[in-house]
DNA sequence: GGATCCTTCTTCTTCTTC
């Protein structure tokens, strides 16, 4: 089954393409077909999907830029060598400061951090913080046009479905149903660090609406070991931004930040987790440069929990992985319009 | 007490044939 999966996800390359050039040649695919044979295409209603046919047209013909096609060439063949023509090459998107990731020489460990609670700084807005942007923030502005508009046709979709007031109150429960999480998963994680598998286990203490969320996340809870801080704030000595961790712990014995999230899609791999990793990498990276912590976290884990129950999908990030995603970061930091207009970015964004 | 902030989620394709 999970194979059929995969090899469903391969067909998804290949169909698209396959599309663009059914809809821009239908006449003569269909004269090509036999004339006794009845295509199903025959049938289609093509007012119906006209915005379909529009939105493959528009979306995935008009992807395959230059760009792009620069970009999957250097993936497969390896970046050009010898360019000759250096005023016409394309915009390579790279941070125009490539700030560290960690400050290695800042590294305090370990005995001492890891013993006693669980660090839980408070976002204290009132003090300086106030013109200082967050994360989720940054994160919502510098979403590309790509992931605009499949939110936006998504929210279309639900709003038709439910209405705009039903789509009010589902949205609203899933907030809160992630609220509710997030307060287990950190009842747990303080309340007894040493035995966090077996409390995990204990479904009388949690509501009933996270109980599935709880018992999908069990398998994980037993891996984790050793946390250091819950729901704290880190904010980035200087690159301006600030977030509220979920958690740093050890998982299988590597100290990791990790990040819990509800989902009602199952989210198997590291890429159905949209912008997640890079949430992670830019609070480690802020974690990393705040110094109300006295030690670095280099990788990372987002554990998708199931309503149902089903066993949670833990992803883990490298610190190489993390590197990786901390440069996009870095591009989103600086497309975000607030940052260019404030002082603190004077320094970064900067020409080399 | 009210206002504001951070976070909580949401996207990525869907159907036919044997």
């Amino acid at each position: 089954m999970y194979l059929l999966k995969r090899v469903g996800c391969v067909g998804s390359i290949v169909v698209p393409q396959c599309t663009s050039l059914f809809v821009g040649n239908f006449s003569a695919c269909h004269c090509l077909s036999s004339p006794k044979r009845h295509s199903p295409y025959n049938s289609v209603d093509s007012e119906r999907y006209s915005s379909l046919v529009k939105a493959v047209m528009s979306s995935k013909i008009s992807s395959q830029t230059p760009e792009t096609l620069q970009v999957e060439d250097e993936h497969i063949y390896g970046p050009v060598v010898n360019a000759q023509t250096p005023a016409s090459e394309p915009e390579v998107r790279v941070p125009k400061t490539l700030h560290p990731f960690s400050h290695c020489e800042e590294t305090v460990e370990t005995e001492e951090t890891e013993s006693g609670p669980p660090a839980r700084i408070l976002l204290n807005r009132g003090q300086g913080r106030s013109s200082v942007p967050s994360v989720t923030r940054i994160l919502q502005q510098t979403l590309s046009p790509e992931q605009i508009f499949y939110l936006e046709r998504w929210k279309r979709k639900m709003i038709a479905q439910l209405g705009e007031e039903g789509f009010k109150v589902y949205s609203q429960n899933l907030f809160r149903q992630g609220k509710l999480f997030h307060s287990a998963v950190e009842d747990i994680l303080i309340s007894d660090a040493t035995s966090i598998g077996e409390k995990s286990s204990e479904k009388a203490v949690f509501q009933p609406e996270v109980l599935g969320y709880m018992e999908s996340i069990s398998h994980v809870l037993a891996d984790v070991s050793a946390v250091r801080a819950t729901e704290s704030t880190v904010q980035h000595a200087e690159l301006n931004y600030l977030g509220i961790v979920d958690c740093v712990a050890r998982y299988r014995g590597v100290l990791c930040l990790i990040d819990w999230k509800t989902s009602e899609k199952p989210k198997p791999f590291l890429s159905n987790t949209f912008d997640n990793p890079i949430q992670v990498a830019a609070y480690a990276g802020a974690l990393n440069s705040d110094g109300n912590y006295k030690y670095q976290v280099e990788n990372g884990l987002i554990v998708v929990a199931y309503k149902d129950g089903s066993p949670a999908h833990a992803h883990q990030l490298s610190s190489e992985l993390m590197l990786q995603y901390w440069k996009m970061w870095l591009i989103r930091l600086e497309n975000f319009p607030e940052q260019r207009s404030s002082d603190a970015s004077s320094s970064f964004v900067q020409k080399r």
